[in-house]
RNA sequence: GGCGGAGUAGCCAAGUGGUAAGGCACGGCUCUGCAAAAGCUGUAUGCGUCGGUUCGAUUCCGACCUCCGCCUCCA
């Protein structure tokens, strides 16, 4: 059996086929961030399942193309804008930055194409003009440009791939906003906003008159630009399934542009969302953790928060604690130890992986990426490895061997050693091939390095 | 109210119709200036509750309890 993984589309883990005849190339899009504040722990969940995801799919073999849209445009940023006093140029600018920051921090790989929505427009206006072409969209009396639900399933196509839908009950929602009232039915979304005062000079000029685009339409428009009108994967946070991923493809095969019988996105992948210390991240609660916070504040390493975040499944609800943070470091020193030894016997030479490890940790992850038991072949691995050093078993050859397996399963996790602890670095100091032993002499040094 | 997901040791977390992976924490032993690391080793008669099916259920079915998400431009 080889890679599967669960579609929100069917509710049913799926084999993994590319879209591609060759069955070699791949295109992934993941939801990006929306720039208007500092991401927060759990926005990275996401993306860290996203470079998951890739990795995985490059461990494979297949030639990926990842796309990452930065949403640049929107109601939070109009607001903190009109309130900064700053253009919103420089103020989503500034959080673009901030948000790669943490990204790299993590070991996520930069996303081949990081498109703006603002960059794109003209792409977005198209797409909009496609489906008023086909008489899907509308202009309200209010100048913006409506999605029309029922146009769009007049025209045989389902509204509701994602989640089961009662159109009947759809409750009319007490906060449906004042700007808003024109559209024709109350599940209708805006594909193009028309100018409103508070939006100050945040507006493009359009054949509808000056707005801006809605919420939805920047991920159709610059997914199917960079991956063409029918993608593999889309990948997410499980709150996007609805409305925003409901009306992606509501959006993306209104207008048409799709090879008969073939869907915008073959694959929806959803990542579950994140608690912190028991309870639901709010920011009344207070447990509202920013990456910058756990690294400044709790001394933590990036690649120990992403350890963390890997360690459980992406499907299932996570409860992140500075525990397990604290459990992700002893965790990795362990793994680190271990390959520190072996690169004192080996050197950084090539050799083969060890195919029988590499076999079970591949049907591992195969499995809808079970990471758990991915996890279980590496500890495996580390206890092995241990018990051949310790016993001065291991050849020059297996240690050679054993680093390849570790570098080959390390492509998947991200997980490059950077700057090693000062404790991992008080023993590097002192330690010798084959045993760790402190000189007599150095001990009181080795007590200084301690403190 | 509608739809969906989950409840496994102190914490995190796999898994299976036939008797519970792995990590962290904790205890014992070996090694050691003391530690740490490493090695060996111990720790759930139990998998939310109550019923049912079965030779046998944690795994299947039903009910219930609890938690979480979406239905409201939050990853």
């Amino acid at each position: 059996m080889g890679l599967r993984f669960f579609n929100t589309l069917t509710r049913a883990v799926e084999e993994f086929a590319p879209l591609d005849p060759a069955g070699k190339k791949v295109g992934l899009y993941c939801c990006g961030p929306t720039v208007h504040d500092f991401a927060h722990i759990g926005n990275f969940r996401t993306f860290v399942f996203a470079d998951l995801v890739r990795r995985y799919l490059e461990f494979k073999g297949y030639q990926v193309t990842h796309v990452m849209n930065i949403t640049d445009v929107e109601d939070k940023i109009i607001k903190r804008v009109r309130e900064s006093g700053s253009s919103r140029e420089e103020y989503t600018a500034k959080y673009e930055a901030e948000f790669f920051k943490d990204f790299d921090a993590l070991g996520c790989s930069r996303p081949h194409h990081t498109p703006r929505a603002t960059g794109h427009i003209d792409e977005i206006i198209s797409l909009i003009e496609k489906l008023i072409a086909r008489g899907i969209a509308y202009k309200a009396a209010d100048g913006s440009v409506y999605f029309s639900i029922e146009k769009y399933r007049g025209c045989g196509c389902q509204y509701g791939q994602l989640v089961k839908l009662n159109f009947e009950e759809l409750r009319p929602g007490e906060r449906v906003s004042s700007d808003e009232y024109a559209k024709e039915s109350i599940a209708d979304f805006a594909l193009w906003k028309a100018r409103a005062p508070e939006d100050g000079q945040v507006f493009w000029p359009s054949p509808w008159g000056e707005g801006r685009p809605g919420w939805h339409i920047e991920c159709s428009a610059m997914s199917m630009k960079l991956l063409g009108p029918s993608f593999d994967l889309h990948l997410g946070g499980e709150d996007l399934i609805f409305p925003h991923h409901e009306d992606e493809i509501a959006q993306s095969e209104g207008a048409g542009v799709q090879t008969a019988g073939e869907p915008f996105v073959k694959y929806w992948l959803h990542g579950a969302h994140l608690m912190v210390e028991g309870k639901k991240m709010s920011k009344s609660l207070g447990n509202f953790f920013t990456l910058r916070e756990l690294i400044e504040k709790k001394k933590f390493t990036g690649r120990e928060v992403r350890y963390l975040l890997l360690t459980a499944h992406y499907r299932e609800s996570f409860n992140f604690t500075l525990e397990g943070l604290q459990s992700a470091r002893t965790a990795l020193a362990r793994i680190d130890e271990c390959v520190g030894k072996l690169q004192e016997l080996a050197g950084d030479t090539i050799s083969p992986a060890d195919r029988a490890v590499i076999e079970e940790f591949t049907a591992a992850l195969d499995d809808d990426l079970n990471v758990s038991s991915g996890w279980r072949v590496v500890f495996d691995w580390v206890k092995a490895t241990n018990k051949a050093l310790a016993a001065d078993k291991l050849s020059l050859g297996g240690a050679k061997t054993a680093l390849a397996t570790w570098y080959k399963m390390r492509e998947v996790w991200g997980l490059e050693a950077g700057k090693r602890s000062s404790k991992v670095l008080a023993e590097a100091v002192s330690s010798s091939p084959g045993h760790l032993t402190v000189p007599i002499q150095d001990a009181k040094r080795a007590d200084a390095i301690r403190k």
